[in-house]
DNA sequence: TTGTACGCGTTATCAT
DNA sequence: ATGATAACGCGTACAA
């Protein structure tokens, strides 16, 4: 069933189908009509590998993400996939785990798939030393990254600003009286270095010396945050706050503060950071940072929509995040 | 840059360049390496839209669901985005959101783009009355649903004994002595009544008159679980055991509880369902019992691959279920 | 307004 | 072992 049989059919040429299927060109109402009636009795759909071959593109960006089972880049990637739609793209949808050959072989695969662009969500990309995978891909097509930024041309990043959140958050407690305050974090990424910037930032300002400062390194999961914080109790360090770079740990905190007696948020305040619906599960419910992530995703095709149509694009987009306040801060 | 290129440059036919590409046919030692050569030197990609249109496939599945921002939905996508990967196959992606007229859209779109199949992710696919988009789709190509299924032809599915796992729950629940045991449920879907049905089955089988259950439908959000739980209170209902059949509901539910003053599990005892990362974050953790969502999509991606290997693969598959019990049961 | 004919870049079939 | 050539199904420039 092709383009063909529709046109014998309707008693047209292949051109005159086609530009009822595009509405390109001049057709007479009557044969549209009678090509439309074929169309439809034979449930006639054109083939999409043909359509691309000749024009060079199905439409189709691709969505490349270390792990979609995790909150914040599901979140992303609904957002993302949902905008893509709208303006008429489909998705092509890339989990990469954290192996770096492995995100260079999905980058390859996405281009070599032909895609229009591709989306990095996540600031887990990027690599100290080699970003040759990313700049490969930037050659074929525009590259916009949520949530990072690389400067390299048809690059484009998207960013949420966490150094001046984090730096504000933690200001703000230092302004309470609070000297004692932990910062937990799970990545030395883009957005997790900005981060602990800012941490760092806000006991600069208030003249803090370093040695105020307890930055803990630890996996992105629950337990592990629990253990961290256990383990300053035991060795006698009660802190005042906790702040994280993921409201997964700051669950973690939570849960550890609790099983130590600690009264939340008057003994301890701990904010998260992610404003997920994480958040709004324990209790108290945690205050967390929203950064934004669906601002960053509808800005990130806004930004690649533009890109195909030609106009002009800032090659870095900054996003204000925005202080949620619940249970666990005062 | 294409395969004349390539053909020219290696001083070969452009059939023996395809020979060389797919590893087909006999190519001597020597010609292949000069035109691996050539290949490597331009750094040569075949394009996949001439492949697709001669092949008639790109080996692409599309992957259908309603939200995949939603944690279950999330990890389903996940997993199957992976193994399909693992067979070589991309992941178009599509969330359709809840709106028929959308869904039959996506589908379409799918099946228009010549996916080689569709994999329907939750059991939000199937209507009551109507359920031509899935027929349509399975008759262009096979469709794996995930926690639904539906008896027609090229249409298979993998679902989880929501049905005995509930019963077990709350039939466990009935001999430790409780009688005032709430269903908390969201949706009204293949699984969703297998659950129901499993609440009720558990009453019957220890001879309790149906007016012993309360089942009370909510939306799927920690909001609408809690004022639903908090309407009981008032109205003087004190339940002794909630189960529901989303870990979220499970989240309000316990909220609502230890708002009220109960202990958790001596005065109640909580059980939500998917065991997702929202039960490990609430003080206590949730009991829940665990549907397998990794495992139900492992099947389907293999289903599917059997399916494409035309081996025989049953039309329906279930698996069972798991509780797992935490710190809201006792 | 409509039709003809070619190009898009592969794979595969048949010769050689 | 290798090459010539025909599909594959569409969009479109150009002709009518």
């Amino acid at each position: 069933m092709n383009i063909y049989d529709i046109a014998a059919q309707a008693g047209v040429s292949i051109a005159t189908v086609s530009r009822v299927l595009n509405g390109k060109g001049n057709v007479s109402e009557q044969t549209k009509d009678r090509v439309m009636q074929v169309i439809d009795k034979l449930a006639y759909t054109p083939n999409a590998f043909a359509r691309g071959l000749g024009l060079n593109t199905m439409k189709m960006v691709g969505i490349i993400c270390s792990d979609v089972s995790d909150i914040y880049y599901a979140t992303a990637v609904s957002t993302v996939e949902r905008e893509l739609r709208r303006n008429g793209y489909d998705s092509l949808l890339c989990c990469t785990g954290d192996q770096l050959e492995n995100k260079r072989k999905c980058l390859e695969l996405l281009i070599s798939k032909r895609v229009d662009a591709v989306v990095l969500v996540g600031s887990k990309f990027k690599e100290k030393d080699d970003n040759s995978h990313i700049l490969a891909a930037a050659q074929s097509v525009p590259c916009v990254m949520i949530n990072d930024c690389l400067d390299a041309p048809n690059i484009y990043g998207i960013v949420c600003d966490d150094f001046n959140a984090t730096r504000e958050v933690v200001s703000n407690l230092i302004l309470q009286g609070l000297r004692k305050i932990v910062y937990l974090y799970d990545a030395d990424t883009y957005s997790g270095v900005r981060k602990l910037s800012g941490y760092k930032a806000a006991f600069d300002r208030h003249g803090l010396t370093p040695d105020n400062r307890v930055c803990i390194r630890c996996e992105r999961s629950i337990k592990d945050a629990k253990n961290q914080i256990h383990g300053l109790l035991e060795k006698g360090y009660h802190p005042e706050g906790v702040v994280t770079s993921e409201d997964i740990l700051a669950v973690g905190a939570l849960k550890a503060l609790a099983e130590a007696g600690k009264q939340v948020p008057n003994d301890v305040q701990i904010v998260g950071f992610n404003d997920s619906i994480l958040a709004k599960c324990t209790l108290p419910e945690l205050s967390s940072i929203d950064n934004k992530v669906e601002a960053l995703s509808i800005t990130a095709v806004r930004t690649l929509i533009d890109i195909f149509a030609h106009k002009n694009v800032s090659s870095k987009i900054m996003v204000a995040a925005e202080f949620v306040r619940r249970g666990t801060s005062l």
